[in-house]
DNA sequence: ACACGGTGGTTGTCGTGTCAACCTATCCCT
DNA sequence: AGGGATAGGTTGACACGACAACCACCGTGT
């Protein structure tokens, strides 16, 4: 049972989609490691620490609410913790809570008009609200997992 | 100068878009690598060799037509000449070719279809024609330069 | 002849991400 | 009580990508 090849307007949508988001991604990546030494990664982990009223979260409800895989998450945090920007309790016995530090918040501090300016620059000012709504709502459909 | 912070809905459009790229991409990835042990990479190296005639080109020209750094491509090349998917064949001095192996167009030949499937069950089925369209024309938009 | 700048590639280093293996603790079942 | 399964985390190995340094070779200009 033979697939057919992609056309070539289908081969068109897929380069497409694929430039979207690595290089808008890049820029504002590149911009807050340009202004603050933080990396995107970095970035998302203390925002949705400081997000989420005192700054501390067990560790695994911090994956789940980045779509992270566990594994992924301890790394990162063993690095960020060696800059000093996050602390690891222990609260009881297999439960891991993330604390963000002094110097993680004022990093975080810092980095947040960088990112929203670099967002606004290169993603939202360019385009159309319809163009921002269908963005929202195909996002939706695409993270749906297999029918 | 103070930037404004993003707006709640400003936030769930950025969320909304890194959602999206990244986890089509890891999809289609995954199927690739689940079926032939290609990356994404590799399948984008291979592809445009292939898609180039005689399966052979000029490393900077490969490099320029996918629009990657030098340093990038040579890693990648590197990678791949040990898996014996291309060759270098050093042509005059400071002049390399990239050459499609037997066995990276076999690779390739086999990787195509599960590609195309995986786009067109990730991607392309998902959407409406008018959504495919902004997704286009968003891409552009947003590959253009700094303003 | 000689310095200089640009071009084409390679290399090393580091941060990142994925995958599989592992280690404990807990829960549940009989 | 014993024995899985499963949850929460860590670790190691490896692919990937960015960046900067480097090398070798060509031009030019003087």
């Amino acid at each position: 049972m033979s697939i057919k090849p992609l056309s070539p307007h289908e081969l068109r949508v897929w380069h497409a989609f694929k430039l979207m988001g690595e290089d808008v991604m890049a820029r504002v990546g590149r911009d807050i490691a340009a202004a603050t030494g933080l990396s995107g990664p970095d970035f998302g982990v203390l925002s949705r620490l400081a997000g989420c009223g005192k700054g501390e979260m067990r560790q695994q409800t911090l994956a789940e609410s980045m779509g992270w895989d566990k594994s992924r998450l301890s790394h990162q945090l063993t690095r960020m913790q060696e800059r000093e920007l996050i602390e690891r309790l222990e609260a009881e016995k297999r439960v891991v809570i993330v604390v963000l530090t002094r110097h993680g918040r004022e990093k975080l501090e810092a980095a947040r008009p960088i990112h929203a300016g670099s967002v606004r620059r290169n993603l939202l000012s360019r385009l159309s609200p319809e163009q921002i709504e269908t963005i929202v709502r195909v996002s939706n459909i695409l993270g749906e997992d297999d029918e």
